[in-house]
DNA sequence: GGGTTAATTCACTAGTGAGTGAATGAACAA
DNA sequence: TTGTTCATTCACTCACTAGTGAATTAACCC
């Protein structure tokens, strides 16, 4: 007979969501050590100990933290691209592949409520912390981030391997200082831009970069 | 009679830069919270009771450690800019603002020694951190970025402000990502790119970023 | 309803955090 | 040489850290 999730798995999973989301949302603002168990326990109103039943220890959390939504995002562009790849047959553009891999993420942190929102803060930290901060990157973008490379190569033929690759390194820069969400563009622009506005990002980031690695892939041909 | 600096003064200055440089190292590799008093004093090989007499606090120290050199990357760019101005007149190029403000600062990481180097992946940390980084960024380089925003615009006069601070908010996104120097590019590309080639980044990052502003800012008219 | 299992809390350990105020000792000035 | 100044250390406080193992409570199943 098929087990109806019993009150008890239920719960637990709620537990475990609330102390994710808890987790995620304190370790984006103040970092892997800026945060303690305490803090997120009583953040959810539970006992600091129970964090350590669920899930063994703080840099397991944090882990969990990660994972849960990278996995996510990384297949959505996977599929993104994938698709494109298919529907453009043998002949992609800079801009198209771009848009596969930014728009469809941006989508996401726009469209995904706060949840999505704090783990792209999170991320954004991740991403330019030299410690372990690069090897979880690895881990879980390498492929997608390979397969956006691929496409790029495909719409760029002649171009050095070396110029995508640095021409990858500004995008990525330029996503993660966006979901960093630090308010800073809204003081310099005095109101203007806001660090939210994701919409703003996705109507200038892939035509902007796609630019860029046209101009820097022809620069040798003078 | 003018004091001619005594042996002591000498010792307190090197002592004070002895612990600035060490937290900076360390900062920049564990974060605020992620490196303890104790830590700092250890690897300096003295008393960790002795920051808190020279530093006030480990708040103050941490500020201390990034206004240092924040003054200094902060004029220098600014003259570059200024020099820049200078020069070209009334008619600035994109491309011509962008190298005065980012080849400026990559020479500087690439010549300062490790220091700099150092201090760039500590500053990529303040970039994205929502807590008290934004508010560090604003209070040391709102003047120079704001003077190449001016440029920019003259450069631009067609251009739309809110295109001109997002092509910005990319720019420095970039930049941050390559002076965290994570090490994420070396293993992506297999060896072929190298975090810590600034000259690589120098080599392209202008050209990229100046053909990103033009495509965005001419993309209304069609 | 009663034994079983799992979620949650409790009491505790052993160690670390930043910071303070008094003590030490060495350069300095007269 | 003697009293002063100041860099440095020492002894200590108080609060907090992650984590463990036992105790408690509540759902579950027959």
């Amino acid at each position: 007979m098929r087990r109806r999730s019993s009150a008890k798995a239920e719960q637990r999973a709620a537990t475990m969501d609330q102390i994710l989301d808890t987790a995620e949302y304190l370790f984006s603002r103040h970092g892997f050590y800026g945060v303690t168990l305490k803090d997120v326990a009583k953040s959810v109103g539970v006992h600091h100990t129970l964090i350590n039943y669920y899930f063994e220890d703080k840099k397991k959390l944090f882990e969990d933290v990660f994972a849960r939504r990278a996995v996510v995002t990384s297949q959505r562009r996977m599929k993104a691209l994938d698709d494109y790849a298919r529907e453009v047959g043998d002949s992609p553009t800079v801009e198209g592949a771009l848009r596969a891999f930014l728009d469809t993420d941006l989508d996401l942190y726009t469209e995904g409520g706060e949840g999505w929102r704090n783990y792209g803060a999170l991320g954004a930290q991740v991403a330019s912390t030299p410690e372990w901060g690069a090897q979880m990157m690895d881990e879980h973008f390498d492929p997608v981030v390979l397969r956006l490379i691929g496409l790029l190569k495909k719409a760029l033929p002649e171009c050095a391997e070396a110029d995508i690759f640095w021409g990858y390194h500004f995008v990525t820069g330029a996503l993660m200082l966006t979901l960093a969400k630090t308010g800073r563009i809204d003081k310099l622009s005095g109101g203007l831009c806001r660090s939210d506005d994701y919409a703003a990002v996705k109507e200038r980031m892939a035509t902007f970069m796609a630019a860029g690695f046209l101009s820097v892939c022809s620069r040798r041909k003078g």
